[in-house]
Order: structure tokens, then C-alpha cells, then sequence
DNA sequence: TCCTGATAAGTAGATTGGCTACATGTTGCC
DNA sequence: GGCAACATGTAGCCAATCTACTTATCAGGA
């Protein structure tokens, strides 16, 4: 899967995975890795400054804990960002059928 | 729809709307106007050094001709550009697989 | 005649988000 | 001792889409 396919859609995909339960960076990558099937596999350098870009905006808040020694940074949907995955969600049903009007992806 | 959306998934919807018949740029963009049910109003800025790019890379070839007094120039899919068609519709179906496997767009 | 809207093609420059590569430190196992 | 997994982060690159602009023809209405 090329790089840029995940421009704009990272977010919601994000949020998604923290909706039911907060989650701290590592294991939000691990949520996306399995939920995606083993195809979604993001490097550190996409994730955390993602993570606080979301934060900054205001869909998610953060907290520090420490288990087992190790240094954590749990993240929880706000009100603000239950919002907005909502409407992430009805965008990319938008997108889709935009993308499926055009590409037919029927017919190979 | 927000303007990154369609990183990458440009390239195939253009490849798209050529595959059947040859069309120039401002046919392009109309088609790409009423397969998407209007959504994909795609600014010429956008449509016109995409096609150039794809032309560049060897996924189409160009023809000038003169109708009504007015330039054209027409753009037909190479072999190269059908078998990037069909790819790209392919990595459309994982995309789609991979988005929805994280967000579940079922439950608003 | 003049103006506007549709047709037709293009460029320059800004933006931006995901990427690579790097940096730091812990725990547990061989 | 050394490596893999766990855990978080930054700096800087890159490329595709965007906004804003330019040029030109043609048809129709005021």
C-alpha cells in the first residue's frame, strides 16, 4: 500500500481504535497492526506526531503513567473527538463512493 | 471532502474515466464530475499536472488537436497505464479492506 | 459593441502530513 | 553481554494537491 493512500484518513483510523478504550501510543500501533490484518504497520515518526496533532486539536487528551518501569502515554477520545470521528466516519462512506463512481473497481 | 483524501487514489480514478475512450482534459474532469455524482470538482491546478505526471511516466499518451477553434489535447491509456489501472484498482480493494477493518463504519 | 460564461490548457508557489533516520531508555531472555 | 520487544519522541525530506493566476476562443445576451 503506497504512503500518501493514508493522507486524510490516518486520523479517523486514529480515533477509531481509542473509541472504546483509551490506549497509550505503542498499543494503539498494535491495535492498528491487527485490526488492519498485518497491513497497516506505521512507523513511529507517523504515529506519535500524530497523536499530538490530534491532542492539539483538542480530540484527545493524555495522561502519563508508568507500568512495569516503563513510561506510558494513555490517550482518551474527547467529546470533540467523538464528533469528529463521527463525521470521519461519514466522510469516508463520502469517499468511497466517490472513488468506487469513478474506478468501477468491479471490472479488473 | 477534505483535499488530502485523495492523495494517491487520483492517479487511478484519472487512468479511470480514459480507459474506455480518449478524452482531454476538460472532458476528464467532467466525467470525473458526473461519475462521482458531482463530488470531485477537481480544480485544474490539480487536473492538469496530474496528467502531465502520468504522461511522464509513461501511463498515457498525449495528442494535440484543434476543435471549434479550441486546442485540445487528448489523452489515451498506453499498456503501461492499463496495467497501472488495473493495480490501482487492486490496492483500491486492500485500502478499502484496511480503512474499514479499523474504523467499522457500520455503528455511526 | 461589450460583457459574461463556458470551453480549453497551463504555471508558480504554498501547504502539509506521512516518511526515513535518528536518539533515548527500560525489561526480560538467551 | 547482547538482542528483541517495549515505549516515546524529534528533525528534516518529499511529493501531491491546492489556491491563485494567466492566456485564449466562442456563443449569447444586454
Amino acid at each position: 500500500m503506497k504512503a500518501d493512500a493514508l493522507r486524510g484518513h490516518l486520523d479517523p483510523m486514529i480515533l477509531a481504535v481509542v473509541e472504546s478504550e483509551p490506549l497509550h501510543g505503542y498499543a494503539i500501533m498494535e491495535a492498528l497492526l491487527e485490526r488492519s490484518g498485518g497491513e497497516l504497520d506505521l512507523p513511529t515518526g507517523t504515529l506519535y506526531p500524530a497523536l499530538r496533532r490530534l491532542e492539539r486539536a483538542g480530540y484527545l487528551a493524555s495522561e502519563w503513567s508508568t507500568v512495569g518501569g516503563r513510561k506510558r502515554r494513555t490517550y482518551q477520545l474527547t467529546s470533540a473527538g467523538q464528533k469528529m470521528l463521527a463525521s470521519g466516519k461519514q466522510e469516508w462512506l463520502t469517499f468511497r463512493a466517490v472513488v468506487e463512481g469513478v474506478l468501477r473497481p468491479g471490472q479488473a
